[in-house]
DNA sequence: GAGCACTGC
């Protein structure tokens, strides 16, 4: 890039480059301009550090501390340093900060630790699923997954080595953001020392505030929560709105990336489409058009993102542009938060996103297109201020813009609760109607996972946790059902089999499938299946991965394999045999007996069973709901008169995601009692 | 008969 603003960040030239490519996090990027600022007088000139003697007040004198930032102000970094300098660390006290992702919690751990010059995994560490770098006896600042906090309850329902919890990104309302707001405030009530921090971008500030300020009467001076705003490092972003709503969305993006190009002076653009038919046509249009242009005018490089995409096209979107060149970067959600990229300028925003959705009623997830929220427009248009002032083109009327809801609905209020209802018991929440949500999800989101946990024998008849297996199903980190399947593996001597299959369930995007598929696609695809249907296929493919594919990227590569996938369901795998080892069920192999592998997965998935009709479709056994085989599935091309599925997803129809073809026989064999729980009443909870 | 937003333990 050959333009930036003198005095600001420079975009080649910030010592952690590799680190900002990967996460949304707010890094505050370093530059060194030739001056040899030290790392402590480069904190001081941090817009945060103006504000440092009153926050510590603050935290010193409320329980809880609401911090309104922008990105870029520095306080994912900075905060916890100042815990540390102020004595809260003292005497093998914690600080610790909760990041969304995984990623985001590495990267600010490692700068921390350069910035402290110490070791990462030392004074700081951090902990996500499957790398814990941390040292017990040295930690001091410690940056972890909200998950990895939530799952520490267990072990420590009061959390008793932190003085400080800061909740980082809140305003994204993860579903363990969500569930620790609710248990922090539950341990405030027998820790009045512990202090939170609760650190949001957007103005939800005051939902905040109310939800944990605990003064009922009425002055407010006895409040125990307060506010405070951080001035952020953002450049400004100039909105443009349609004057008339658009037909076509992917159209009028293209059509608005080509007058960028041909108007504005250079600079990236980021373009938000809902899914990957969408980008890749858009791609496409853009590349064909671009051969329109004048020889003499700068040229145009459009390049996708999605997150099913594979590790070597990811990357590319990271690289430098090159001299008169304008890349276009056309992105679903996945460029909001997740990933941040460097030179964009220029940000067209459809106002649409892909969302998924449980309904309770039916137990089926949706998956559709709806409009954005507020907060998400501002994110999205946020992302061209990053370098220098941007411009933001928002593809819908501003009137359209003010009738977007504020805030995107919580996570918690629109997913399967099974697993969430179950942990919160193994917590000694007995009553979950109950639990002090700042937002509670709708009553029949909670009814419907207490009554798959009671069919699963989770729940007694009282809505109590079973002995063992109610314990071990909400400690297992994978959804109840496929808890199920891995605890009930030794009455079929299959365990190794269902650690495969519970492994390759939970990473998506095993396949890489091409744009336009070819023969040689399904001829690859089809070398791994088997008719028993999905869960054997997975199986097959998994086991050559790690036979004759030796774990190899390449190997993966030439068979349209996600290696990035594999290697996940590798390490998911491993961590789901150490329950199982703990559990002590046995650890055996029934060969190739499939018959013992699908019964066992019976067992856990009686629930999800489908009859084929004449003419080609299913209906579900327990609902009587039209159903579809996805056509991912090796099932689509074959027939099967009865199956189990993991889930159904509707989008244009509803379609069951990975299948087994069954006997009939063994759904009243292995789940007598489903059938009765529908003839009478349910359980006291 | 033809399709899969994004995270996290």
């Amino acid at each position: 890039m050959a333009f930036w603003k003198p005095g600001t960040v420079a975009p080649g030239i910030s010592v952690d480059r590799e680190a900002e490519k990967e996460t949304s996090e707010n890094l505050v990027t370093f530059v060194d301009h030739g001056s040899n600022l030290s790392i402590q007088q480069q904190r001081k000139i941090l817009p945060i550090f103006k504000s440092r003697d009153q926050i510590l007040y603050l935290v010193e004198q409320y329980q809880t501390t609401i911090i309104v930032g922008q990105t870029g102000c520095g306080k994912s970094t900075q905060l916890p340093q100042y815990l540390h300098e102020a004595g809260w660390t003292a005497n093998g006290r914690i600080v610790a900060c909760t990041q969304p992702r995984r990623v985001a919690a590495i990267t600010v751990a490692d700068r921390v630790a350069s910035e402290m010059n110490v070791k990462l995994g030392k004074e700081v560490g951090y902990s996500i699923r499957f790398e814990e770098c941390y040292d017990p006896n040295l930690t001091s600042i410690k940056y972890m997954t909200d998950g990895m906090l939530f799952r520490e309850t267990f072990l420590d329902p009061l959390l008793t080595q932190y003085s400080v919890i800061m909740i980082d990104e809140a305003h994204e309302r993860s579903l363990y953001t969500d569930l620790l707001l609710g248990i922090l405030k539950k341990i405030q009530k027998k820790r009045p020392e512990l202090r939170l921090i609760i650190s949001s971008a957007t103005l939800d500030a005051e939902a905040f505030y109310e939800f944990f300020n605990t003064n009922t009467a009425n002055d407010s001076s006895k409040d125990n929560v307060s506010i405070i705003s951080l001035e952020g490092r953002m450049f400004p972003v100039d909105v443009h709105y349609l004057e008339e709503p658009c037909q076509d969305y992917v159209e009028t993006a293209i059509q608005t990336a080509f007058d960028i190009h041909v108007k504005e002076p250079p600079g990236d653009i980021l373009i938000f489409l809902t899914g990957r038919d969408e980008i890749d046509h858009a791609v496409g249009e853009i590349f064909q058009r671009a051969t329109t242009l004048p020889r003499s005018a700068m040229k145009i490089n459009p390049l996708p993102i999605y997150a099913g995409l594979p590790s070597e096209q990811q990357l590319e979107i990271f690289e430098q542009t090159p001299q008169n060149t304008r890349k276009v970067v056309v992105a679903t959600n996945i460029a909001e938060a997740s990933i941040t990229i460097e030179g964009i300028v220029y940000v067209i925003d459809c106002g649409f996103v892909k969302l998924r959705a449980y309904n309770p009623k039916t137990g089926m997830e949706s998956l559709t297109v709806v409009p954005i929220s507020k907060s998400s427009a501002q994110q999205r248009a946020g992302r061209a201020g990053r370098i220098m002032p941007g411009k933001a083109y928002r593809l819908y009327t501003e009137d359209s813009f003010y009738r977007l809801r504020d805030a995107s609905i919580p996570e918690i209020q629109r997913n399967n609760l099974a697993q969430v209802v179950l942990q919160l018991k193994a917590l000694g929440i007995d009553n979950v109607l109950r639990f002090d949500f700042m937002t509670p999800p709708p009553a029949e989101l909670m009814i419907r996972a207490l009554e798959l946990l009671y069919s699963l024998k989770a729940l007694d008849d009282y809505g109590r946790l079973t002995m063992p297996l109610g314990m071990q199903l909400a400690e297992f980190p994978v959804d109840p059902m496929l808890g199920k399947i891995l605890l009930d593996s030794y009455k079929f001597q299959c365990a190794e089999e269902m650690l495969t299959i519970a492994a390759m369930i939970s990473v998506q995007n095993v396949f890489v499938t091409p744009s336009n598929p070819s023969t040689e696609f399904e001829d690859e695809k089809r070398k791994f299946a088997v008719e028993e249907g999905d869960h054997i296929t997975s199986l097959n493919v998994f086991k050559a991965f790690i036979t004759r594919g030796k774990k190899s990227a390449r190997w993966c590569h030439q068979r349209y394999l996600n290696f990035r996938a594999l290697s996940r369901a590798l390490s998911i795998r491993e961590q789901l045999k150490k329950y199982l080892e703990r559990f002590d069920v046995p650890i055996e192999s029934c060969g190739n007996d499939t018959v013992k592998i699908r019964k066992c997965l019976v067992s856990g998935y009686f629930a999800h069973a489908a009859k084929m009709q004449s003419d080609g479709s299913f209906r579900s056994v327990r609902d009587n709901v039209e159903l579809h085989v996805h056509p991912s599935s090796v099932l689509f091309t074959r027939n099967a008169p009865w199956v189990i599925f993991h889930e159904v997803v509707s989008t244009t129809k509803s379609y069951m995601r990975e299948l087994t073809v069954i006997d009939p026989a063994w759904l009243t064999e292995l789940a007598p009692h489903f059938y009765e729980i529908r003839k009478t009443s349910l359980p006291a909870h």
